[in-house]
DNA sequence: AAAGCCATGCAACCGATTTGCAAAGTTATG
DNA sequence: CATAACTTTGCAAATCGGTTGCATGGCTTT
């Protein structure tokens, strides 16, 4: 993605762009589904994993990407949309393959609406689904 | 739980009735939230840890006991219901409340259907709300 | 009694994440 | 410009939940 474009996107969310945020931001925009931050790591040649770990984490405070548990022990990141605030509201569902074992986001697929019992307020939510996904399924 | 019945749900599932398989069972009839291995372990004076983990294991294997994943980090059991096969139609949703950490079984609340992409298998799911619970939102 | 099998206990390992701390880089101030 | 203050980065090491290896113990079968 164009340098610029990546710095007015750090600069949306009142994140510095350093050299090594510009790097990561464009790594994370290229990836078609959500990555670990040793995916992350593998594509790069000699970036320190715990600079990458912080960048991660600073990107997830302010809402540049949302992290993803999909139950294999290690979270996935992908970029939010533009003005994502990460409320329960605006939260897509993903789906984790068996198989090949890529996490994706289906940005268009909102979780339903589940009625909680009386007095339990919702603050977040995670949906997960797995199964196989479309090139593992036929 | 009468020891009696214990042996007969370990039975139903073909589980050998041992003492420890016993007493871990009647510790998690017990709980009203799922608890984790840790919580289990210090329930008790002076078990292995590594027992405990192997039994659980095994009830989970043998669907005597579902583990939730509810984000935090260290799974949740929680004992099925009877004749569960832990299919995706008869999934329940999981509460984790943020201020007292426990995490609640909503046993009377059906994952809803999602309609995932076309190709795309369903085999799993997980959904996991997260806010306060009736006893913290007041 | 001997052999076989499963369950248990203890030590050690593993991968993912997190923290501590010093060095390098940036920005603000005089 | 020079210095001080603050932020980011790199490397080492710790932490934590989960897992495995292996020897011992107990029950079952021959
Ligand atoms: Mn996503
Ligand atoms: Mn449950
Ligand atoms: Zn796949
Ligand atoms: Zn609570």
């Amino acid at each position: 993605m164009n340098d610029q474009r990546l710095i007015t996107i750090l600069h949306a969310r009142s994140v510095k762009p350093t050299a090594m945020r510009l790097l990561v931001l464009d790594m994370l925009a290229q990836q078609e589904t959500a990555i670990s931050l040793s995916d992350l790591e593998e594509q790069f040649d000699k970036v320190d994993k715990v600079t990458l770990y912080r960048t991660l984490k600073t990107f997830e405070q302010h809402k540049i990407i949302h992290s993803i548990d999909d139950g294999t022990g290690s979270a996935k990141y992908a970029l939010c949309s533009e003005g994502c605030e990460c409320n329960p509201g605006d939260l897509h569902v993903h789906f984790h393959c068996q198989l090949c074992k890529r996490t994706f986001c289906l940005t268009d697929y909102t979780i339903p609406a589940v009625n909680l019992p009386q007095k339990f307020v919702l603050k977040e939510m995670n949906m997960v689904m797995k199964g196989l996904c479309e090139d593992c399924s036929t």
